[in-house]
DNA sequence: ACCCTGTTTTGAAACGATTCAATTATGAAT
DNA sequence: ATTCATAATTGAATCGTTTCAAAACAGGGT
């Protein structure tokens, strides 16, 4: 159907090996020739089969991103920035989305085997690390990317989640509060167990305060809508006068529910603090005060150490932690 | 380095015929022989390379799907909605972002057509219809989401972009607002233009009304806030009573600006508008009116189309346009 | 025994690029 | 003229699948 590079190389009347060096290494071949079979390239319309390209030369140009939230615009920075590298280093990225199902995540990752990408930067949502150790195996590395590895055994980029959850809370009891409700879940996703782990050191300094923690299905903005109602129905006097929520969208929520409501004030009856600082976080109806993690930094730099270590395979794994930033708003 | 086709062949005593066969036709194949190879596959941890697969086969399960601001939420309900529809026909969806970059727009392309797509979703930056053209006559389709096709060569997803302007400007002035501001750009994106187009036909029931066009760079948070400050540098006097803004983003940029400031009101000074109504829009400083498109059920039905067209190259174009739905909030 | 009809299985021939050892051209130096 | 070093070109072998015509097998029915 289309043209292949023997069309060419008997078009412009010069071998496959030529056409082929023509196309990667131009260098070997003399200025004329080079001029003569783009030529030929451009008449025919040669496309270069990846496929066959790959098949043979053994390695691949992309790199995929699999992200258990693609509307969670804290990834959506993050794989900006992961992007943006790759480009200039001659990558190409591909997103993938698993939607926070653990089905999915696995689905994908053999996907990616069967593909043989030359890397992988993935943000865990189920316990992946025992398929990603056989992935490396097989010659395809990964980089965990806000999270670290569990065992040590991969590099990872992230934000230091127990520093973040601290500073949240420590900046709500300065406002003397002393009636906080984590909200956010599930518990088993590390970052959401990291942040409150944070929260709960930060109470040790104030043993009067208490920590409810009210569990969440999801960290979305719907799931914060539910827990907001459900602080509603709530008697008053039970009430929390303070909320660390696990991102910003499920804070979103609870402002939804709670200020729509009308009879509960942000931050004069409950104070909210999220985490992300999603760049919604600024205008909504009360501005959040947040938890700034350097998103599309986090993307960059993930993909730089994927380079690396997809070029030498023997490396010791990396870890490289941002520290997190409270930005203070309305809300608190 | 890993298991080929060829190791499984030998290991199990069968022919390489065979072990294909168990995995792409299982039917052809005993039971007894398909469960001894598929212990094979296990024990050697066999990987199918799926370059070689589609070099053979010539079909690639891959559609791409690309979008000039992956950070625009509505773009990401659309991409769910377009992987949730793949997932269950049995293809893989990659996003790629082009971040508004025309240059960016045709290296993807350029690269999906080395991959040999089986075909694309796209939501056109710049005038790449030509270049469309051509991939189609190589034998990649692609669907136009959000935007029509300029010439009738391409089926479409889209929403009535001049409908919505003009529902979005008719709520404006029949909330008695008589100058109104339509913000965003540039100008030369079709769904801007439609959007403004939509407006000025709305504007024509009321002479004494007026429009004036602030354009913008991107539709963006930032732009919006850009535009939002140089209002309140105005005379009081000259500003505008209504704004219908391009999109959420720009509306929420705006809202911040504008209500940070204290001394503009919205909707007492100025009313807002939106489009697209994204999950933040409710959660907004102020929640904002917004036109309503159906994000997910696009790029659901954009796959459909897609699917179609791949298995049938022949089809007429055909052009699917949802209506755009007001929902109205406090902003107005 | 033999024929016939399905089922299973086989294995060589693609698919379209890249690689690399071998060959040929080029031209400067003697 | 001849030699030599270097540059440019060639083309067969290879990557790991799938495909498909042909061969082998199984088991009734006569």
């Amino acid at each position: 159907m289309s043209a292949s590079v023997k069309d060419v190389a008997l078009q412009a009347g010069v071998s496959v090996g030529t056409v082929s060096n023509v196309l990667n290494h131009p260098g070997r071949v003399s200025p004329d020739t080079v001029k003569r079979v783009q030529k030929t390239i451009a008449d025919l319309g040669f496309v270069r089969n990846d496929a066959a390209r790959q098949l043979r030369a053994g390695d691949s140009r992309t790199i995929a991103l699999l992200v258990f939230d693609a509307a969670n615009p804290f990834f959506a920075d993050l794989a900006r920035g992961a992007e943006d590298a790759a480009t200039t280093e001659g990558y190409q990225v591909i997103v993938a989305n698993t939607s926070e199902s653990l089905e999915r995540e696995l689905s994908y990752l053999d996907l990616f085997e069967e593909q043989r990408v030359r890397g992988i930067l993935i943000s865990p949502y189920g316990d992946v690390e025992p398929r990603l150790h056989a992935l490396k195996k097989f010659g395809i590395p990964s980089i965990l990317v806000d999270r670290v590895s569990e065992n040590q055994g991969f590099s990872s980029v992230s934000v230091d989640d127990v520093a973040g959850g601290s500073i949240a809370t420590e900046h709500l009891l300065q406002k003397n509060r002393r009636k906080i409700a984590f909200v956010g879940g599930p518990l088993d996703i590390p970052q959401v167990r990291d942040r409150l782990l944070g929260a709960r050191s930060a109470m040790e300094s104030q043993p009067e305060a208490s920590l409810i923690v009210l569990e969440t299905l999801a960290t979305t903005v719907l799931e914060g809508r539910r827990v907001g109602h459900s602080l509603l129905a709530m008697d008053e006097a039970d009430r929390p006068d303070a909320i660390f929520a696990a991102n910003d969208l499920v804070a979103l929520g609870l402002l939804q529910a709670l200020v729509a409501a009308g009879d509960i004030a942000v931050p004069g009856d409950i104070a909210i603090v999220g985490y992300d600082d999603i760049d919604f976080a600024t205008s909504a109806i009360v501005p959040l005060t947040s938890i700034r993690q350097p998103s599309a930094l986090m993307g960059e730099t993930a993909l730089k150490l994927l380079k690396e270590e997809a070029s030498n395979s023997g490396m010791k794994p990396r870890k490289v932690v941002f520290q997190p930033e409270l930005i203070i708003r309305s809300s608190t």
